[in-house]
This record gives structure tokens, sequence and C-alpha cells, in this order.
DNA sequence: TATTTTTACCAAAGCGCTTTGAACACTCGA
DNA sequence: TCGAGTGTTCAAAGCGCTTTGGTAAAAATA
């Protein structure tokens, strides 16, 4: 059934259906009744690409993968994605995904904007200075990045939460717990969030005169086994940390075998803060003991990154959103006085 | 650039550039060249939505999650549908991702069958006798399930691992190292993964006489915090299993937590075999110690899903592939012989 | 009542591609 | 030398929708 079938059974022009059923006023009302019924009756759904041929838009947001990061995909990305498909499907928006592989990202981007096949994309894990920026900005192709890229962070549109905040305040609780030596788990460096974090530990570090020690940090994969092999290592060192922060949740259930191989118990000889993006697999608060940490919910952000985008393809000359959201500092079981 | 224009640049008529891009032979071999050098350098890309318009097919593969699982989205998806866009995107096919929200998923079948959005979708988490079975098959769009769905499991493709088997051969396993009691902590058992693997491990016990206690076994969410519950309350039963199945690597940090928690040292005092999905973040191997799994990874599962649907979709009238794959039963460190 | 405005509808063009059917220029065998 | 066959190209139709530029009828205005 296409919109000359349904017009004919109505007896009325495509032309009249069509503005039927997309609301235009120049239709009556018992017309657009009739019509919204037949439709309904027939199920009748316009044939997408045709539609998307007429009017230019895709009606469509694509999310692309970084390709070497699609060797360990995000376990983070399906929260990110699944809070924005509702947003997107409530305007009639399709997400398209595209995970790494053989071809080159560039030429994905280049593939859709040449094409047509989204309105715009969503830059997933940015670097420090991540040419994807430049090549969307040529492209014409309305995007924005989830995080940022250091720098320059104006001139495009992003959703950030303050990852440099987060770890300041969260490596300051600590020293006014006591702590002296301090170490950090980090994502990798080149990822800017990861840089921004270390940016807010050592800066915390410096407030008080207190020395970094880079044997006390680590940048990495955000495993299991990355978190055991990472506490162990700096727990042995010569100067032993009395506290850890780690990046991500995904590092914890590591961190927290080494400890207890270790016989430190946590929250008393070693205080522990992780940053939580509320994975809902992995619960901070249900832990024991529950776990202090730095918390923003990754699935809120992808609801909101998909507004920015469906916003920004609306009113192309609107400006640039930036949002920047504070992190919540949970203070829980995990963290306690140093103890000598 | 449009082909209109790309072929007044070369003097040649919308026709054969048309043609000599898609490989066809009624194309000049000098002529095929010119073009598809002159394509490149106007970086030509033809329009996404007007090819699929003149082809009919959408080439496009639609994922759909079940909405009531998107309250807690399947952090094994991103892993499984990772290693299949490579494969979409080598044959030129776009993933559309659509997860839970408002829309009744049976209504988002119908819209992309009726609107030609997709020529395909992937089925995920059948449950036992699931409806969207029929309503595919009634909308004719080509599809592969993810698992099965009980009963009847013919009259459709699917892909599936033997859960089963596997849980069978694991029991038996822990029953041959003198365990008698055997406690399970599995997904939702509407699930049909999870139904399957009770029913392996059921049979096992079955067959060695032992009668089956329904307070040992679970059934629930695969997170941290089940895990932990979970195995504190079965081994918190009066008749205390000496070994423990679990569902998922996600349950394993929160067992281990309270396994520890009760002093028990894991492969002495208790066995341990999980299902490994094979996700990144989570490697048995590395756990201390090791931990025994039934393996199979889903992400090799997701790449031949991606191509037996573009199989059928190249060929509609072949018959249904189904395939059961074999489940790997890797002895590592967390089992051992009954410690009395 | 005559004229303008508004309302409700329609025919036809166009979005950018693929594909059918036809045409032209060759080559080759008889 | 001619007709059939072959290789190469093109004009035009069509995919199913939206949208422009109308028109006829009804309503409002003078």
């Amino acid at each position: 059934m296409n919109l000359k079938e349904l017009a004919k059974h109505l007896n009325l022009s495509p032309t009249t259906v069509s503005r039927a059923l997309n609301g235009y006023p120049e239709v009556g009302e018992a017309t657009r009744k009739r019509v919204d019924e037949a439709a309904r009756r027939f199920g009748y759904t316009p044939n997408t690409h045709a539609r998307r041929l007429a009017t230019g838009r895709a009606h469509a947001i694509g999310y692309v993968l970084p390709a070497d990061k699609s060797l360990m995909i995000d376990p983070l990305f399906s929260d990110f994605v699944s809070g924005a498909t509702d947003v997107y499907a409530a305007h009639g928006f399709d997400v398209l995904l595209h995970a790494g592989g053989q071809e080159e990202e560039s030429s994905v981007y280049q593939r859709y904007a040449q094409g047509g096949t989204v309105d715009g994309v969503v830059v997933l894990g940015p670097r420090l200075g991540d040419p994807r920026i430049d090549l969307l900005k040529k492209l014409k192709m309305p995007f924005v990045v989830h995080g940022r890229v250091g720098e320059l962070d104006s001139g495009f549109a992003w959703l950030d939460i303050d990852n440099y905040g987060a770890f300041h305040r969260a490596t300051k609780l600590l020293l006014d717990l006591g702590h002296q030596r301090i170490g950090l788990i980090n994502g990798y460096e080149d990822f800017n969030y990861a840089y921004e974090r270390r940016g807010g530990y050592e800066k915390a570090l410096h407030e008080r005169g207190l020395k970094i020690d880079p044997l006390a940090m680590s940048s990495g994969l955000m495993t299991e086994e990355n978190g055991y092999r990472q506490t162990k290592r700096i727990l042995q060192l010569a100067v032993k940390p009395s506290a850890l922060l780690l990046g991500s949740m995904l590092l914890v259930a590591g961190a927290m075998r080494a400890l207890n191989e270790m016989g430190l118990i946590i929250g008393r000889d070693i205080s522990l803060i992780a940053h939580d993006d509320g994975l809902p697999f992995l619960n901070a608060a249900s832990l024991v003991p529950s776990l202090t940490t730095t918390s923003s919910s990754i699935r809120l952000a992808g609801t909101r990154v998909a507004e920015l985008l469906l916003g920004m393809i609306t009113d192309p000359e609107a400006e640039h959103p930036h949002e920047l959201w504070p992190v919540d500092l949970i203070v829980r079981g995990s963290t306690g006085p140093l103890n000598r």
C-alpha cells in the first residue's frame, strides 16, 4: 500500500493525503479524520526512502565508533546510546551504528555526508586534538562531541562532564582524610577525559605541595584484569599509597580482588574512589564496602546529546551548545581517614 | 555533486555513469576507468535514499532491542553487534539501532516493514514462545534469531549456542569431581538460553539420581549485586552447595566478593564455573584463581548472524539456516575436587 | 449583489538514482 | 557486400514521496 493507492481508495489526490498525514493546515478537518483512519486501517506507513529523497532530510543520526576502540568496544556505549534512541524515535529519527572495521572512520563520515545518509553524527571517544572535528566542520555535517578535545573547545558543540573538577575534588577529599600518597589508575590519556582527570588529580596534589609520583599512576585499558594488575603494582611500590583513584567501575572488581589478596581492608587500610558512569550491572552502592564515587550517568548524557543534536539540525543557525556537567562526589564506605 | 552533474562533466549520460560505477558489463573499459577516476576526484557518492528508492532495497539491517530489556540494556549487545557491523559495512549495509523506548517493539517492526526501512532484522533476546517470530513471518521480513524460542525451532533462521549441552557438561564435571550439591545462578528463565541451561543442569543431576533443590537455584538479573546476593543466599542454606554455576561473567565479581567475605577459598572450599561470552573487559583466564568457564564468543556469533542474514536477503528462496554452536568447557583453577 | 478573501483540494514537477528499451557503430561470417 | 551479431551508449520512465503553483467553491467583505 502506497500513497497513490491510499489516495485512490479515499477519492483524494496524493497531495491532500500527504498533507493530511503530515499535519499541514490546508486540509479540511473531516478529510483529515478520514485519511488518518484509512491510513491506520490499511497499515500505511510512507516509504522511508521516498520521503527522505523528497524532503532531502535523512531523518537519521550516525554513531561512528572509532576503529581502534572497536577492538575493545566500549561497554559504556550501549548505555550511552540507549537513552538516546528514545529521543530519536520520538522525533522520527533512526540511529545508524558503525563500529570500526576496515573502513577508515573519516571515509565513513565522508560517505555519510556526500550520500546524505544522516543528518548529523555524534562523535564518541574524542582524543586530544581529534582530527574528526575539523573533518566534520569541513563537511558541514552537524555533530555533537561527547567529551572535548583539549585546546580549543569552541566552534563546535559538545557535552562533557567535569572530569577535571571531579578528580580534583576526589583527590582533595582523600588529602583531607590525611592520605598523602594516592595512586591513580586512569584510562588512556590520549582520551581527553583521562587527561582531564589526571589534571585534576595533579592539581590537588600540587595545591598541597605534594610531589607527583609517576609510578603511582597508570594509564591503560579499563578492564578487570588491568585493575588487578595496576593495583598490585602500585601497592608494591616502595612508597606505598594509602588511597587509590580509579577511572572506571570496570576496574573496581580487579582492584578489590588485588586488595583482598593482599589482605588490605578497604576503607580502613586503603581508601578507594572510582568514577561511576551508572552502568546498570555494576552498582557502586551495593558493593561491600559501598564505594565512594564520582558519579555521572552516561545514559543521561547520551539522552542530552541526542537532544542537542536534534536541536542543531532543527535550527542550524543557532549557537553551538556547550554543556559541562558537574559530577557528584558521593561519599560511601570505601573511603576513610589515613590509618597509620 | 550528483550523478547528473558528474555525467555532464564526463560528457556521458547518467545511465552510463551509473552502470560504470555499479560494475555492469555493458560499459567500455576505457570509459569505466574514466568514470571511476572522476568519481574519486570529485568525491562523488550516490545519494543513499535515491538509490534505495530506485532499487527498492534498503541496504540496511535493523537491530531492535526488546523494550523491557532496555531498562537494563544488555552489556553484551555492543559486543554482539560490533563484529557484525564489519560484515555489513563490507556489503554496503547500514545498521539501524532501536533500543526500547515508548514505541512498542511490534510497531517498530511494522514500521520497518511497511516503510521499507530495512531489508532484514536481527531478533535479540528471544523469549520462550516469543511473539516476534510470528509477526516477522507475517510481515515477510527476513530475520535471524540470536537464540531460540523453545518448542518449534524450525520455519525461521536462528543461530544459538548449545546452552543445554554446556551446562549439562559443566554440571557433570562438578559431579565427577565429587560435588553433590551444586547451586545455579541463572538469568531470567523466560529467556530461552536460561531455560536451556537449567535444563542441562537438571538433566545432569537426574542422571546421577540426585534431587533438585529449588532453593539452590535462582533466576534473575545478571549483575554484580545479584551475583553477590544469590551467592550469599545459596551458601547459607542448610544443605550448603560445594559448587556454583553462574550464568554470566557479570555475576562473577559479586560471587567472588561473597565467597571472599565468607572466607571460602575458590577451587578448594567451593568450585565455580561461569559462562563466559568473551567480553573484553572481563577476562576469565586472568582472574585468581583463573575461572573454569563454558565459553563462546558472542562477538563471533554476532558476526555469523550478520552473514546468515545477508545470505537470506541475497537468496530469499534458500532454506532457513540453523546453527547450533558447541560451547567449550575450559577447565581452569576455580574447580577442584570436593573438599570434605 | 459584486468582489475579494479564504478554504479545501488537485495536477504536475522534482528529489537522484536505476533500469528498460532503443539506437548506433562496429565486427564478422557467408 | 549484406545481414546478423556484438559492444557501447543514450533517452526516458519510474521508484514513492513532498511541494509548488494553481483552481474551484465557500465565506467574508463591500
